[in-house]
Order: C-alpha cells, then structure tokens, then sequence
DNA sequence: GCTCATTTGTTCGTATGTATC
DNA sequence: TGATACATACGAACAAATGAG
C-alpha cells in the first residue's frame, strides 16, 4: 500500500534499502564473502515485505555487490570483473586460439614521490606519495609485457613490506581485494603504438625500433575511486590482446 | 501456485514466456523500435501472472532485448537504442580527455571471394563471397584511422548499391541494423602493434616506420553470430584508443 | 490546462517449490 | 529429517507517466 511513500518522498523504499546496503559494503562494514542477513530479517528489520527486500537484493546481485546462493544465504561479492579478464592480459593468437598463461615475476617494487599525470588520474593531491611496481609477463621463458604499476601510498600502507611471490603467483588485483580490502568494479584503457626503446628493448629481449603495444589502465574500485594507474609495453608479434565487449 | 509446474517440468513459467518473446524478436517477427503488448495482456494471453509476465519482461530489459518506458509501453531494443556502449573506437588524448569526434570516408566497397582467416572468424565456409569496405576516419582533417571490414554477402545481399553517403553520416552499425535488421549486440577485439607500411604510410599521411596501433574486431548479432570482420590501423600518437570494461 | 484511459512502476502479502546443511 | 534460506508464482491495490481528447 505503499504506506512509506505517503509523506512525499518520491525515492522507492527498496532503492532506499538497497542504498543502505550498498553503503555498508562500500565503507568495509560488510566484507567480501560475509553473509548478511536473511530476507525475511531484513524484511521484519525495515518493517518492508518481503517482495521488497528481495528486488533490492536482486539489484545489488545485478550491480555487483551481492550474490545469492538458494538454500544458503546472500553474500558480500569481491571482484565484480569477470574472472577471464581479469587474467592480466588475456594473449591470443587469434579469434579462434585458446589463451596463453601467463608467469609474473616482480622486477621492483619502491616507494617514489607523487608525480604527474599519475596523480591527477588517481585522484589525489600532486604531494601524495606513490608505490612504483615493474614487473615482466612471461610466456614459456619468453618476457612478453613489461608493465609499471603505480599505487597510492595512503590506501595500500606498508605494500612493499609484503613477501614478493604475492605479487607472482596471483594477480595484483586479488592480492589488494585480500589485503586491503579493495575489490576492481570495472577498468579504462588507453591503447597505442610506440616503439621500442633501449630499456624496453632489453627487458623483452628484442631489437631497437620494434612496434609495441602500449596499454595505459586505470583501476577503479568502490565509489568509482581509482587506486591504479599502469602502463604496459606489449610484444603482440604472435599473440595479441584480448578484450570483449 | 505454481499450476503451469505440476507436470515435473522445472522449466520456470517466466523463463519460458522469456524464451518465447527473445525468439520473436531474435528472428525479426518483432522489430526494433515496435511496441509490444502490454502487461496485462501478455498475461492474459498466457494465463499466467501479471508478476511471472514483469520477471520475463525485466529480464530481457537487461539483456537489452526490450526497453520500457512507464505510461507508454515496452519496446523491442536495437544497437541504435543503446548508442554509448557499442561506439565506434573513441579516441582520447588522455584519461581526463573529451572524445574526439571522428568523420568518415569510404574509400571502397567491392565483392569479393571468401578468404581466410576471414571466413573462419565468420562462421561461414570458405567458399562464400564477402563484402570489403576500406574506410578512413579522419579527426579534423587528419586521416588517424584506416579500417578494412568484411561481410558475408549473404547476409548483406545488394550492400554495394546503396548509397554511399550511408557508410559515411552514421556508424557501420546503425546502417545495417537500419537495413537489414541486424543489430550489434556485442563485439570481441584483438589489439596489436605493427610497423607502417607504403600502403598505411600514404593512407594515413605519415612517414614510413612508425608504430601503429592495429586492431582486429569481430562483431557479433543475435545468436552468438559473427557478421563484421575488420581489421583497423590506428595513428596513436595525439589521441589513443579508450575502453572501458 | 484538465480529464481520462492506458501502461508501467512500486508495494504489499501469501503460498509453495527447492537447495543446503 | 527438519530447519533455514532463496526462488517462483499468484494477485491486489495504488502511484506515476504518457498521450489523446
């Protein structure tokens, strides 16, 4: 009967719920992987129907915040990304090609001053420090991505104090969701052409002036906060970069 | 009560009014832009509830089968309906850039004999014709994209006498939804880089050696049918090439 | 500018099916 | 087996947007 509705607040009662919820998850207080309550308690919680609950449930689901499991309850999500792409990068020969696995291998994490346009794509004032990371993909012994990663000092504090096979045996985007708590919503890309120089060249084990893949990316998580910033140089002579749409 | 589900089918009653509508509009009986029918008239032809008929409904709304519009109707959906997911390549100088707006040349389209890889990406045997259409993309009279697409001619048939204009004041897609009824629901890339060319050089008005930025992009209709194979050369030393997943 | 029929959007409540442990 | 939790389905009432008259 809408009975919530009758003093003039246009808003939906589940979009208010819903919001609620989703606040909860953004700010920490509900963790990845937790359950939360069940739609009944919710539902006698907030003094709504059950139908209610459930389509502010169904639109975290569909968001990214949420998934459910009948029989066993409504879970906090992690990583919304889908679990392919989130593969860093995704190599294939062609359409048709399976994809390559890829070994990580972590060249240099420091500690390095803010720097431009680093900090203005990550958000955060000129004078904030940042984490710098280099690192080599490699297919079959071959080095085919040479990538740098810069991160905020302020939100992943104490980073390079971390063992480094966290950075190689999984990604970075699951070491920081497990570590810091902060899930990838969804990323940008920038992609380009550029030719190889001398650094480039000897890291990837290549000739000067070569044709390479430059991908700028941009992670975003909770709040459409960016907490990544990486550039990629990319072999693509046999295999390229995979991406759908 | 469940009625429609005694008979120990678990297929859920909304999925299968889902399925039925998605084949209407999947085989053209139900075109983009037309208006269905309403709610509660779809439930009464169905005998089934008003709610099992908004599940069905809201479900292809987020597939992008349908869209609704409260007062007036629902809809069926087309690539044309959904215009910023599935655009052109968007180029930007940087992340924080505005897109650049991009004009189109045709420089040709002609038939020709079916080729690989083409026709394997395609889905179709190798001995079927194709369309070829070499188009240049310029931003303020500066030629930065060179793009070569193939098309079955079966499934395109008479492409080659409209009018060429077509090609060049809307996108590729709106132009073949509009004619032939195929939307663009989704597209798969692969993104290299490679050296200029004489042909590319001269195309694109740059010197020979520089690194281009090189796509391959498959688009895909209803079905999961592949229809668009094009292969573009990208100039990406000003503005690179943005996506967001 | 107003009214009215149509259509979708929101909310309620109930009953039953089905998965999990 | 039973308790719990989500999924499906029904139907009613009212709100809000649309467009025609």
């Amino acid at each position: 009967m809408a009975r919530n509705r009758l003093l003039g607040d246009p808003t939906p009662v589940y979009f208010k719920l819903q919001t609620e919820i989703q606040k909860k998850i953004e700010n920490s207080q509900w963790a990845p992987g937790q359950r939360i309550l069940a739609e009944r308690t919710l539902a006698e919680n907030y003094k709504v129907s059950i139908g209610t609950v459930k389509k502010a449930l169904l639109n975290l689901v569909q968001e990214g915040y949420l998934y459910r499991i009948q029989g066993k309850g409504t879970f906090v999500a992690g990583t919304t990304l889908r679990p392919e792409s989130l593969r860093y990068y995704r190599f294939l020969r062609n359409f048709t090609d399976d994809e390559a696995d890829l070994k990580i291998k972590l060249l240099k994490i420091k500690r390095i001053k803010g720097r431009q346009p680093h900090n203005r794509y990550l958000k955060i004032r000129s004078h904030q420090n940042l984490y710098e990371l280099k690192r080599l993909f490699f297919y079959k012994q071959t080095p085919i991505v040479y990538s740098i990663s810069y991160l905020p000092q302020k939100m992943f504090k104490n980073l390079h104090e971390f063992p480094i096979h966290l950075f190689e045996k999984v990604t970075l985007y699951e070491a920081l969701e497990k570590k810091y708590g902060v899930p990838t919503l969804y990323n940008q890309q920038l992609f380009g052409a550029a030719l190889t120089d001398n650094l480039t060249a000897k890291l990837l084990q290549i000739e000067n002036g070569k044709a390479l893949l430059f991908i700028e990316m941009l992670s975003f998580t909770y709040k459409d906060k960016p907490y990544e910033y990486r550039e990629s140089y990319c072999v693509t002579d046999e295999r390229k970069v995979f991406n759908e749409i």
